[in-house]
DNA sequence: CATTAGTTTCAGAAATTTCTGAAACACGCG
DNA sequence: CGCGTGTTTCAGAAATTTCTGAAACTAATG
């Protein structure tokens, strides 16, 4: 039974989900699992959000297949038991991977296959515009890859840097000039 | 009228639209923008896509709502013309902007409110999670307003960095340790 | 001030997404 | 095996979102 503050933040999560590619549902399933701090099964769900069995359940598959919840047995126990990482940070990593996942990597797909189709001469603005994004995107995931790639206590570190980090990008501004971009 | 290839792309956009929270439409309406080497006014958009022109109407409002396009007038002649801006990284600038906006911005306020309301002592485990999700976000949103300040010169260059960028961290967490998450 | 060229609004139709209850399925146990 | 306890699937109901055509609106022009 959700206390008062718990009820709000669920349903803040639920109006958000939408927003966020989840839906309502999916959204205050998390927001319970995440403020919980014990494993929850189907049936403490469904109690505690008044949604239909066979909701739950699809609400669950879909977590599961975002990464975002774990699943837990209890001894002596069948019922599947759910429950969010207790690492912040985990929580956060899951969940960039996953968006890129399904929001980044099929356009970036696209984008390669549409190049390799490109007719030369004909239509070239488009086709500049196009290698331009893909361009843009590769730099971006590229730099996401390398921040993705360190530990924890690391990338915390260095989000924490603030502007010593605007005066290393102003150095390797002058070290490394911007090739200009082509066409 | 665009070719097969600008076809494909709007296509794509169209069906990665819901994915990013506008929709289909809106999507390739903004890809076909994208595309344009010059700016289109809604009847053209009406025919190249052969949407209603309503719909149209609601797509560009809904994309000028999200300062994606951007609204000219050609002299004697008083249609609205559209574009997207010719520097890519504008646009990638505006799209997470719009999106922290959208995404992130009411969660943070809507956590901060909780804070303030959160009765000592109960419900303790759930208000931690709170606050640590608070203050994680405050992180990543100040590292976020810390690149959004660079030129797009030095930030390009920092996003090249790359593995540069690990060894500063690697550093960084010698020196500055990280305090334990309270609670 | 009526006409024309354009844009916006809006109520309902169409499409899509979400949610439900009932049935099917899985599996351990006597 | 047949039963109890739990999970999943699925077809259709309900809700929400998107799309349309018709009407309203705006403003420049003769």
């Amino acid at each position: 039974m959700p206390t008062q503050i718990q009820q709000e933040f669920i349903l803040h999560f639920g109006e958000m989900g939408s927003r966020w590619g989840i839906n309502r549902t999916v959204g205050q399933i998390y927001a319970l699992l995440f403020l919980s701090d014990r494993p929850l099964c189907a049936d403490d769900i469904v109690e505690a959000l008044h949604f239909s069995r066979s909701n739950v359940s699809m609400g669950l598959k879909e977590l599961q297949s975002w990464n975002l919840v774990r699943l837990r047995h209890l001894p002596d126990d069948r019922r599947d038991f759910f429950t969010t990482p207790e690492d912040m940070w985990e929580i956060v990593r899951t969940l960039i991977a996953e968006r890129k996942k399904r929001e980044i990597d099929p356009t970036l797909t696209k984008l390669r296959e549409l190049e390799l189709q490109a007719p030369d001469g004909e239509d070239s603005y488009a086709i500049t515009r196009m290698a331009e994004l893909r361009e843009l995107i590769e730099a971006m995931t590229g730099f996401y890859d390398e921040m993705n790639r360190l530990e924890t206590e690391r990338l915390v570190a260095l989000l924490k840097m603030g502007s010593k980090l605007s005066k290393l990008a102003g150095s390797a501004a002058k070290v490394l000039p911007m090739r200009k971009t082509k066409a």
